[in-house]
DNA sequence: AAGTGGTCTAGACCACCAC
DNA sequence: TGGTGGTCTAGACCACTTT
């Protein structure tokens, strides 16, 4: 047998030379990468391929390009931390801000949808959705409360066997669906009475509130979920472009 | 003389070509778009060209691709409406909130930049910034409070002329200097002693704080920002992708 | 005028999917 | 096996910047 080596794209491969390059040359001085001619002589590869990898580089900030003066090195080529734009397991999110994150279950209901979520997921009046709350917490102290709801028909029974696992590997794994992307309200609230009352949380304290929508990758919805945040553990960072 | 026609990409017009066929031919049923060769044919154009119309698509989220199956209609293709990721001129937020835009300076001031502002804008210590201090309305409600800071180096003279014009504008018209991304924090808050005693606001009052970092195309930073929202006037909303 | 990146064409082969 | 999208090449012309 042959070792089943994973075949990457030559433009992946040309963006990779190319960041070798720019750590070695150290070119910050002036700035100034290579021409795409000189590109394709030193990694000889068409010009075409050498503008997908030059793409990519521009896509991810770190060079930008002007159209007959050349191509340069961004000043601060160094954007690669994830901000809320980015749709990272809350694991990733509490990992990133330096804590050891951890889950406990709150439990595991199947209620009739309210409106506004029938409304989001897109079903009928009163029908069914598992819920799902979690506490998640950071190096022990409660980082966010976490209610994530799925229309019980794509279910085939009570999902009980997911515990520690992320909701969207769950769903990968098991159901075949991708979750893409979401779009996110961000409110600042009072904690509910259930947090209160259930889980001893001080009503005085203040939350960012998620309400979120979460999507496939054929646009539909899956998940609706309101994330409960207490903003002394986790730090939010939006990175904005135009 | 002639018209000086803006020349417009054969790819752009491919794209919106191809955007009045999905509206014309009210493909939502199935879902699935012409092939690549069909387009070709329809467009008259290249294969290369076909692409990028679709690429851009695909960016905006408006179709998916799958090899070996063919191109398909997002289920929910209209994700126009901006979020927060997207940087946008304030005046711009207040109205896509529905409610009528304006400002009220409070002040133009020159100060040593803070340790934080200047280790932020890559200043040296005690540089000096100039400061601006505004108001923004929403339909006659205070909507936010806004201090943004640059480098006094930046200035021959106070700028006193900018008043209701955005600040991203008069960069970009003045200086040539055109911000392009912005690094944002989400910080709930209580307004400052400022805004209390000198602008009357309830000191009771939960605001949201963005504290801002705004860069060049570049990637030089520029602008330091304070922002204070009013959650119940602004509704912060973010598109969050994978 | 020369050099740079931006756009477009024509053609080829590949990987993946459905029949 | 045929059709789909994914990748790559070679070549051309254009728009913009610098000399």
């Amino acid at each position: 047998m042959e070792t089943p080596e994973k075949i990457e794209a030559l433009s992946h491969v040309a963006k990779e030379k190319i960041l070798e390059y720019i750590r070695e040359s150290e070119l910050r001085v002036d700035d100034t990468l290579p021409t795409e001619a000189r590109l394709m002589e030193m990694l000889g590869v068409s010009r075409h391929t050498v503008r997908e990898a030059l793409a990519l580089l521009e896509q991810e900030r770190i060079v930008y390009r002007v159209q007959g003066k050349g191509t340069f090195l961004k000043k601060r080529p160094l954007q690669i931390e994830h901000g809320l734009e980015r749709l990272a397991s809350m694991t990733d999110m509490i990992r990133s801000c330096g804590f050891e994150p951890s889950t406990r279950w709150v439990g595991i209901e199947v209620r009739s949808a309210s409106a506004r979520m029938a409304e989001q997921l897109g079903l009928d009046a009163e029908e069914k959705v598992v819920t799902f709350k979690r506490l998640r917490l950071a190096s022990g102290n409660l980082a966010s409360y976490c209610v994530d709801s799925i229309a019980a028909s794509r279910f085939d029974s009570i999902p009980c066997e997911i515990r520690d696992e992320s909701l969207f590997r769950y769903l990968e794994r098991e159901k075949g669906i991708t979750i893409e992307t979401a779009v996110s309200y961000v409110i600042p609230t009072k904690p509910t009475r259930e947090m209160v009352e259930d889980l001893g949380v001080d009503e005085n304290q203040f939350f960012i509130l998620l309400e979120q929508l979460h999507y496939d990758n054929e646009g539909r919805p899956v998940i609706y979920s309101l994330d409960y945040y207490q903003p002394d553990v986790i730090r939010f960072k939006i990175n904005r472009t135009r």
